[in-house]
DNA sequence: ACTTGTGAATAACTTCACAGCA
DNA sequence: TGCTGTGAAGTTATTCACAAGT
């Protein structure tokens, strides 16, 4: 549970609004722009009537009878999220994932400003990437300091995570999401997004043991490729 | 809620169950043995009785009194993940992300084996990476079929997404961990996992709004980079 | 007629607190 | 004594179902 400005949103309804702006910006994209709860919730992934309840949260944005206005909805959502502010992004750790994080381009188009790449390894520090000189970690509170930095990506090995968790928040910064598969032991008014990789995949395969225990008992998977299907109606699909 | 074999065990407690593997394999490293509910529950950020109640949805493993043996708590949930099994893994989309992921290292030692990389632009196909060459999506059946491929990364554009998991999909694959920031429909026995990091950013430019309307109505950081902090407790940060 | 917005009902998840056992 | 395992209580989130509005 969130509050901002007067009302209280639920944390499951925020983790679900890039989800609806997404969806929005793709309807724009196509010239609509009228939608419904329904339409917007199955493109969204969700039902419709979480989607309502969701928005319901924020305010009242539609109109009984007709849907919503898919330009003002999104600019509203963006607004909500934050986006009309720019926020001005570091990413710690170059290596694989941190240089396919920097390489990413839509950061910009979503409100976000990569300003800074920084690495404790020598043969990376120096190269160039997304049109930024990659610095070393030791300058991290300068670099910080004095480009703003307000958020910051976490890509480094997991040994480093929880050192240069600490040093980034005390430069000031409050948002922090980690691609390192550690637990960061940081004050509670620091907020932190994990994303483990190697997590989801185990999540997965507990999914597909579950199957198996279920289904026949059997070994591995039971059937080939070219088996018939299961009717393909539309679900909901478990997500994060 | 997931139901395996007898037991049915909660869909949060099933995405928590890799914290929890992670931070035992961390004790094995560390040469401790045994531990207790409220040491792994740090090690892993959550409660200790959350833990607990987690772990008992699957069993009972500890001793009263005493605490857990990390070894066979650790091969226990190893188990109940399905990592016994050897899952075999395949990248549709070998762009930054796709790259990068395909160079994570991690795999083998999490139970899981990359076998293919697919991609469709001609000037990836044929290159190598990950001790793999890319090839062509239009050979998607015969290399999933061949390979024998039970679960599929997908790091393609969001345009491409759909039809590519549908393929997938075809070929019997029912666990994907998709990138593309886009609400997969597909058949309800199909498990999509999502990651999506410019939604997760979002996530976080809305605490930072919230944190900003909240404290002084202020436009932007309300502080720069050398000033007093909290005191540093720990805290449990919101975590996916 | 049709779709939103929302109380009320249901379900899922977390936390508490303590019995049970080493 | 000390820590696990778990019912019960509390909290959060989702779904239902319908009144309100156009």
């Amino acid at each position: 549970m969130i509050e901002i400005g007067e009302v209280t949103v639920p944390a499951a309804t925020v983790a679900r609004l890039p989800y609806y702006l997404r969806a929005l910006r793709d309807l724009t994209r196509e010239g609509v722009d009228t939608t419904s709860s329904s339409e917007l919730a199955e493109r969204s992934g969700v039902g419709s009537a979480q989607l309502r309840k969701d928005l319901s949260y924020l305010g009242s944005f539609g109109t009984r009878g007709v849907g919503y206005d898919v330009e003002s909805l999104s600019s509203y959502i963006a607004a909500a999220l934050g986006l009309g502010s720019e926020h001005r992004l570091a990413i710690v750790g170059v290596g694989n994932l941190g240089h396919a994080l920097a390489n990413y381009s839509g950061y910009a188009a979503r409100g976000f400003c990569l300003v800074a790449l920084l690495d404790a390894d020598p043969s990376v520090v120096g190269r160039e990437a997304a049109g930024l000189v990659v610095e070393h970690v030791d300058e991290l509170e300068r670099v910080l300091g004095e480009r703003d930095v307000s958020m910051v990506i976490l890509a480094t090995p997991g040994s480093a995570a929880q050192a240069v968790a600490e040093r980034v928040v005390a430069c000031g910064v409050r948002e922090i999401l980690s691609f390192s598969p550690v637990a960061l032991q940081l004050p509670d008014d620091v907020v932190v997004r994990s994303v483990d990789v190697a997590g989801e995949l185990q999540i997965l395969a507990f999914h597909a043991a579950a199957r198996n225990a279920q289904q026949g008992d059997g070994v591995a998977r039971p059937d080939g490729p070219s088996t018939p299907r299961a009717p393909a109606e539309v679900g909901k699909n478990s997500v994060t």
